[in-house]
DNA sequence: TTACCTGCAAAGAGTTTGCAGGTAG
DNA sequence: CTACCTGCAAACTCTTTGCAGGTAA
Protein backbone atom coordinates (compact mmCIF):
# COMPACT_ATOMS: atom_id res chain seq x y z
CA UNK A 1 0.00 0.00 0.00
CA UNK A 2 2.58 2.49 -1.17
CA UNK A 3 1.12 5.89 -1.52
CA UNK A 4 2.66 9.42 -1.66
CA UNK A 5 2.33 9.98 2.17
CA UNK A 6 4.97 6.86 2.53
CA UNK A 7 6.97 8.45 -0.36
CA UNK A 8 6.98 11.75 1.22
CA UNK A 9 8.24 9.91 4.37
CA UNK A 10 10.69 8.20 2.94
CA UNK A 11 12.16 11.41 0.97
CA UNK A 12 12.28 13.06 4.35
CA UNK A 13 14.34 10.84 6.19
CA UNK A 14 16.49 11.10 3.42
CA UNK A 15 17.06 14.85 3.38
CA UNK A 16 15.14 15.45 0.52
CA UNK A 17 12.32 17.75 0.13
CA UNK A 18 9.34 15.53 -1.75
CA UNK A 19 9.62 17.27 -5.27
CA UNK A 20 7.49 15.91 -8.55
CA UNK A 21 10.50 14.11 -9.82
CA UNK A 22 11.46 12.35 -6.82
CA UNK A 23 8.31 11.06 -6.40
CA UNK A 24 8.10 9.86 -9.52
CA UNK A 25 11.65 8.38 -8.72
CA UNK A 26 9.96 6.68 -5.39
CA UNK A 27 6.58 5.53 -7.66
CA UNK A 28 9.01 3.34 -10.08
CA UNK A 29 11.15 1.91 -6.68
CA UNK A 30 8.39 1.44 -4.37
CA UNK A 31 4.98 1.20 -5.55
CA UNK A 32 5.80 -2.37 -6.53
CA UNK A 33 5.07 -6.23 -5.00
CA UNK A 34 8.50 -7.91 -5.89
CA UNK A 35 12.15 -6.56 -6.06
CA UNK A 36 13.40 -4.33 -8.31
CA UNK A 37 16.95 -4.82 -9.72
CA UNK A 38 18.38 -1.66 -11.88
CA UNK A 39 21.08 -0.17 -13.13
CA UNK A 40 20.94 3.76 -12.75
CA UNK A 41 20.24 4.11 -16.59
CA UNK A 42 17.74 1.48 -15.92
CA UNK A 43 15.83 3.36 -14.03
CA UNK A 44 16.38 6.76 -15.82
CA UNK A 45 14.56 5.05 -19.38
CA UNK A 46 11.87 4.15 -17.56
CA UNK A 47 11.49 7.48 -15.96
CA UNK A 48 11.80 8.83 -19.39
CA UNK A 49 9.53 6.80 -20.80
CA UNK A 50 7.03 7.32 -17.87
CA UNK A 51 6.83 11.06 -17.88
CA UNK A 52 6.42 13.65 -19.92
CA UNK A 53 8.80 16.50 -18.42
CA UNK A 54 12.22 15.15 -18.58
CA UNK A 55 14.24 14.56 -16.04
CA UNK A 56 17.90 14.78 -15.16
CA UNK A 57 20.65 12.40 -14.70
CA UNK A 58 21.69 14.13 -12.14
CA UNK A 59 18.68 13.97 -10.22
CA UNK A 60 18.22 9.99 -10.27
CA UNK A 61 21.83 9.88 -9.08
CA UNK A 62 21.58 12.25 -6.48
CA UNK A 63 18.38 10.85 -5.27
CA UNK A 64 19.52 7.30 -5.28
CA UNK A 65 22.86 7.92 -3.94
CA UNK A 66 20.56 9.28 -0.97
CA UNK A 67 18.13 6.39 -0.47
CA UNK A 68 21.47 4.23 -0.45
CA UNK A 69 22.77 5.82 2.07
CA UNK A 70 19.67 5.77 4.13
CA UNK A 71 19.38 1.68 4.12
CA UNK A 72 16.38 2.43 1.97
CA UNK A 73 18.37 0.38 -1.15
CA UNK A 74 20.80 -2.02 -1.53
CA UNK A 75 23.79 -1.48 -3.83
CA UNK A 76 25.20 -5.12 -5.98
CA UNK A 77 29.02 -5.33 -6.44
CA UNK A 78 28.59 -7.51 -10.08
CA UNK A 79 31.36 -6.09 -12.47
CA UNK A 80 32.78 -2.57 -12.70
CA UNK A 81 31.00 -1.84 -15.18
CA UNK A 82 28.07 -0.43 -13.22
CA UNK A 83 26.16 -0.15 -10.03
CA UNK A 84 23.01 -2.51 -9.62
CA UNK A 85 20.57 -1.31 -7.12
CA UNK A 86 18.27 -3.91 -5.23
CA UNK A 87 15.25 -2.57 -3.42
CA UNK A 88 15.02 -5.92 -1.52
CA UNK A 89 16.94 -5.07 1.55
CA UNK A 90 16.66 -8.05 3.60
CA UNK A 91 20.05 -9.71 4.15
CA UNK A 92 19.88 -11.79 0.82
CA UNK A 93 22.54 -13.00 -1.94
CA UNK A 94 22.00 -13.35 -5.88
CA UNK A 95 21.97 -15.26 -8.77
CA UNK A 96 23.55 -12.98 -12.28
CA UNK A 97 22.77 -14.71 -15.26
CA UNK A 98 26.25 -13.73 -17.32
CA UNK A 99 23.74 -13.84 -20.20
CA UNK A 100 20.98 -11.74 -19.87
CA UNK A 101 23.16 -9.46 -17.04
CA UNK A 102 19.92 -10.09 -14.90
CA UNK A 103 19.68 -10.39 -11.13
CA UNK A 104 18.06 -12.58 -8.93
CA UNK A 105 17.28 -13.27 -5.58
CA UNK A 106 18.24 -15.69 -3.84
CA UNK A 107 17.10 -15.65 -0.17
CA UNK A 108 18.65 -16.82 2.74
CA UNK A 109 17.29 -19.87 2.91
CA UNK A 110 18.40 -21.07 -0.61
CA UNK A 111 21.93 -20.86 0.52
CA UNK A 112 22.97 -23.03 3.35
CA UNK A 113 24.11 -21.65 6.42
CA UNK A 114 28.00 -19.92 5.99
CA UNK A 115 30.14 -19.97 8.64
CA UNK A 116 33.28 -18.21 8.44
CA UNK A 117 36.19 -20.23 9.96
CA UNK A 118 38.81 -17.36 9.39
CA UNK A 119 38.89 -14.51 11.55
CA UNK A 120 41.03 -11.54 11.48
CA UNK A 121 42.58 -9.43 14.42
CA UNK A 122 40.78 -6.17 15.35
CA UNK A 123 38.25 -6.89 12.57
CA UNK A 124 34.48 -7.80 12.55
CA UNK A 125 32.97 -8.75 10.18
CA UNK A 126 29.84 -6.32 8.49
CA UNK A 127 28.46 -8.56 6.30
CA UNK A 128 28.73 -12.05 4.08
CA UNK A 129 27.37 -11.35 0.26
CA UNK A 130 27.55 -14.58 -2.12
CA UNK A 131 27.07 -13.79 -5.92
CA UNK A 132 26.38 -17.27 -7.42
CA UNK A 133 27.05 -16.55 -11.66
CA UNK A 134 25.11 -18.56 -13.72
CA UNK A 135 25.32 -19.06 -17.85
CA UNK A 136 22.71 -21.18 -19.99
CA UNK A 137 23.56 -24.94 -20.02
CA UNK A 138 23.84 -26.66 -23.32
CA UNK B 1 60.88 -21.13 -10.17
CA UNK B 2 59.52 -18.31 -12.31
CA UNK B 3 61.81 -17.41 -14.92
CA UNK B 4 61.89 -15.70 -18.14
CA UNK B 5 60.95 -18.71 -19.77
CA UNK B 6 57.78 -19.17 -18.02
CA UNK B 7 56.76 -15.49 -18.67
CA UNK B 8 57.41 -15.89 -22.16
CA UNK B 9 55.04 -18.77 -22.18
CA UNK B 10 52.64 -17.44 -20.68
CA UNK B 11 52.43 -14.11 -22.67
CA UNK B 12 52.73 -16.09 -25.89
CA UNK B 13 49.82 -18.54 -24.45
CA UNK B 14 48.05 -15.09 -24.07
CA UNK B 15 48.61 -14.55 -27.68
CA UNK B 16 51.31 -11.60 -26.63
CA UNK B 17 54.28 -11.29 -28.00
CA UNK B 18 57.06 -11.18 -25.21
CA UNK B 19 58.52 -7.72 -25.17
CA UNK B 20 60.46 -5.75 -22.38
CA UNK B 21 57.23 -4.09 -20.61
CA UNK B 22 55.30 -7.10 -20.44
CA UNK B 23 58.04 -9.21 -19.50
CA UNK B 24 58.03 -6.34 -16.54
CA UNK B 25 54.55 -6.98 -15.82
CA UNK B 26 55.26 -10.91 -15.56
CA UNK B 27 57.69 -10.36 -13.13
CA UNK B 28 55.63 -8.15 -10.57
CA UNK B 29 52.69 -10.37 -11.11
CA UNK B 30 53.91 -13.84 -11.29
CA UNK B 31 57.38 -13.68 -9.46
CA UNK B 32 56.22 -13.88 -5.83
CA UNK B 33 55.04 -16.42 -3.25
CA UNK B 34 51.89 -15.16 -2.02
CA UNK B 35 49.20 -14.08 -3.64
CA UNK B 36 48.87 -10.36 -5.12
CA UNK B 37 45.50 -8.14 -4.92
CA UNK B 38 45.89 -5.57 -6.93
CA UNK B 39 44.23 -3.01 -8.95
CA UNK B 40 45.42 -1.29 -12.37
CA UNK B 41 46.88 1.79 -10.04
CA UNK B 42 48.65 -0.55 -7.73
CA UNK B 43 50.37 -2.46 -10.78
CA UNK B 44 51.16 0.74 -12.65
CA UNK B 45 52.64 2.68 -9.70
CA UNK B 46 55.18 -0.74 -8.83
CA UNK B 47 56.14 -0.77 -12.73
CA UNK B 48 57.02 3.04 -12.92
CA UNK B 49 59.30 2.95 -9.84
CA UNK B 50 60.98 -0.27 -10.65
CA UNK B 51 61.88 0.86 -14.26
CA UNK B 52 64.36 3.10 -15.33
CA UNK B 53 61.70 3.51 -18.87
CA UNK B 54 58.67 4.85 -18.33
CA UNK B 55 55.36 1.88 -19.13
CA UNK B 56 52.04 3.19 -20.23
CA UNK B 57 49.24 2.69 -18.91
CA UNK B 58 47.46 1.21 -21.98
CA UNK B 59 49.76 -1.23 -22.15
CA UNK B 60 48.99 -2.68 -18.59
CA UNK B 61 45.79 -2.68 -19.19
CA UNK B 62 46.01 -4.69 -22.09
CA UNK B 63 48.46 -7.12 -20.93
CA UNK B 64 46.26 -7.62 -17.28
CA UNK B 65 42.61 -8.02 -20.18
CA UNK B 66 44.45 -10.76 -22.25
CA UNK B 67 45.96 -12.79 -18.88
CA UNK B 68 42.42 -12.33 -17.24
CA UNK B 69 40.31 -13.80 -20.18
CA UNK B 70 43.59 -16.47 -20.45
CA UNK B 71 42.56 -17.49 -17.09
CA UNK B 72 45.97 -16.37 -15.39
CA UNK B 73 44.34 -13.26 -13.81
CA UNK B 74 41.10 -13.44 -11.87
CA UNK B 75 38.98 -10.34 -11.26
CA UNK B 76 37.09 -9.67 -8.22
CA UNK B 77 34.15 -7.77 -7.93
CA UNK B 78 33.95 -4.90 -4.77
CA UNK B 79 32.73 -2.09 -5.61
CA UNK B 80 32.15 -0.02 -8.64
CA UNK B 81 35.28 2.08 -7.98
CA UNK B 82 38.04 0.33 -9.50
CA UNK B 83 38.36 -3.23 -10.64
CA UNK B 84 40.61 -5.81 -8.12
CA UNK B 85 42.46 -8.16 -9.18
CA UNK B 86 44.21 -11.48 -7.93
CA UNK B 87 46.71 -13.83 -8.74
CA UNK B 88 45.30 -16.56 -7.23
CA UNK B 89 43.35 -18.31 -9.55
CA UNK B 90 41.79 -20.89 -7.57
CA UNK B 91 38.26 -20.99 -6.23
CA UNK B 92 38.20 -19.60 -3.37
CA UNK B 93 36.61 -16.18 -1.51
CA UNK B 94 37.76 -13.10 0.06
CA UNK B 95 37.79 -10.84 3.00
CA UNK B 96 37.29 -7.20 1.99
CA UNK B 97 38.67 -4.31 4.56
CA UNK B 98 36.52 -1.28 3.97
CA UNK B 99 38.95 0.68 5.99
CA UNK B 100 41.81 -0.10 4.18
CA UNK B 101 40.22 -1.41 1.02
CA UNK B 102 42.52 -4.26 0.94
CA UNK B 103 41.66 -8.25 0.20
CA UNK B 104 42.35 -10.62 2.11
CA UNK B 105 42.17 -14.76 0.55
CA UNK B 106 39.53 -16.82 2.27
CA UNK B 107 40.54 -20.66 1.80
CA UNK B 108 37.52 -22.49 0.31
CA UNK B 109 37.99 -24.74 4.17
CA UNK B 110 37.89 -21.48 5.75
CA UNK B 111 34.04 -20.75 4.41
CA UNK B 112 31.69 -23.67 5.42
CA UNK B 113 30.74 -25.87 2.19
CA UNK B 114 28.04 -23.67 0.53
CA UNK B 115 24.71 -25.48 -1.23
CA UNK B 116 22.71 -23.69 -3.56
CA UNK B 117 19.31 -24.97 -2.85
CA UNK B 118 17.43 -23.01 -5.81
CA UNK B 119 18.03 -23.55 -9.38
CA UNK B 120 16.98 -22.03 -12.49
CA UNK B 121 15.61 -23.81 -15.77
CA UNK B 122 18.24 -24.28 -18.43
CA UNK B 123 20.86 -22.60 -16.44
CA UNK B 124 23.72 -23.94 -14.79
CA UNK B 125 26.14 -22.32 -11.58
CA UNK B 126 29.19 -21.25 -13.19
CA UNK B 127 30.85 -19.74 -9.99
CA UNK B 128 29.18 -19.44 -6.38
CA UNK B 129 31.69 -16.32 -4.70
CA UNK B 130 31.51 -15.06 -1.29
CA UNK B 131 32.81 -11.39 0.26
CA UNK B 132 33.02 -11.28 3.52
CA UNK B 133 33.27 -7.12 4.70
CA UNK B 134 35.28 -6.44 7.47
CA UNK B 135 36.09 -3.10 9.47
CA UNK B 136 37.48 -2.24 13.28
CA UNK B 137 36.10 -3.32 15.88
CA UNK B 138 35.43 -0.34 18.16
C1' DT C 1 11.79 34.77 1.43
C1' DT C 2 15.26 31.37 1.99
C1' DA C 3 17.22 27.32 1.26
C1' DC C 4 17.02 23.66 -1.42
C1' DC C 5 16.20 21.53 -6.09
C1' DT C 6 16.28 21.16 -11.16
C1' DG C 7 18.36 20.60 -15.67
C1' DC C 8 22.13 21.28 -18.20
C1' DA C 9 26.73 20.99 -19.23
C1' DA C 10 31.22 20.40 -17.82
C1' DA C 11 34.44 17.97 -14.97
C1' DG C 12 36.37 13.56 -13.04
C1' DA C 13 37.80 8.74 -12.67
C1' DG C 14 38.68 4.46 -14.79
C1' DT C 15 39.24 2.20 -19.02
C1' DT C 16 39.70 1.67 -24.12
C1' DT C 17 41.12 3.01 -28.74
C1' DG C 18 43.67 5.26 -32.76
C1' DC C 19 47.85 6.59 -34.48
C1' DA C 20 52.79 7.16 -35.84
C1' DG C 21 57.13 5.58 -34.73
C1' DG C 22 59.67 1.34 -32.77
C1' DT C 23 60.66 -3.75 -32.10
C1' DA C 24 60.11 -9.06 -32.27
C1' DG C 25 60.27 -12.91 -35.36
C1' DC D 1 60.62 -7.00 -43.77
C1' DT D 2 56.11 -7.48 -41.75
C1' DA D 3 53.15 -7.62 -38.22
C1' DC D 4 52.67 -6.54 -33.88
C1' DC D 5 53.76 -3.38 -29.87
C1' DT D 6 54.68 1.04 -27.55
C1' DG D 7 53.59 5.50 -25.62
C1' DC D 8 50.84 9.24 -25.99
C1' DA D 9 46.66 11.50 -26.24
C1' DA D 10 42.07 11.52 -27.27
C1' DA D 11 37.73 9.13 -26.78
C1' DC D 12 34.25 6.75 -24.02
C1' DT D 13 31.32 5.43 -20.09
C1' DC D 14 29.67 6.08 -15.69
C1' DT D 15 29.25 9.25 -12.05
C1' DT D 16 29.70 13.74 -9.65
C1' DT D 17 29.77 18.76 -9.40
C1' DG D 18 28.92 23.84 -10.46
C1' DC D 19 25.79 27.08 -11.88
C1' DA D 20 21.63 29.99 -12.81
C1' DG D 21 16.88 29.83 -12.83
C1' DG D 22 12.82 27.46 -10.39
C1' DT D 23 10.21 25.48 -6.34
C1' DA D 24 9.02 23.74 -1.42
C1' DA D 25 8.14 25.42 3.21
Amino acid sequence: MSNNDTFIQKLRSSDLRPTRQRIQICRVLFDRDTTFHFTINDLAKILMSRLSKKISLATIYNTVRAFKNKGYLKEISINNDKSYFDTNISNHHHFFDEGTNELIDLENKDVGNIKIKKSINGKKIKSVEVLVKITDTN
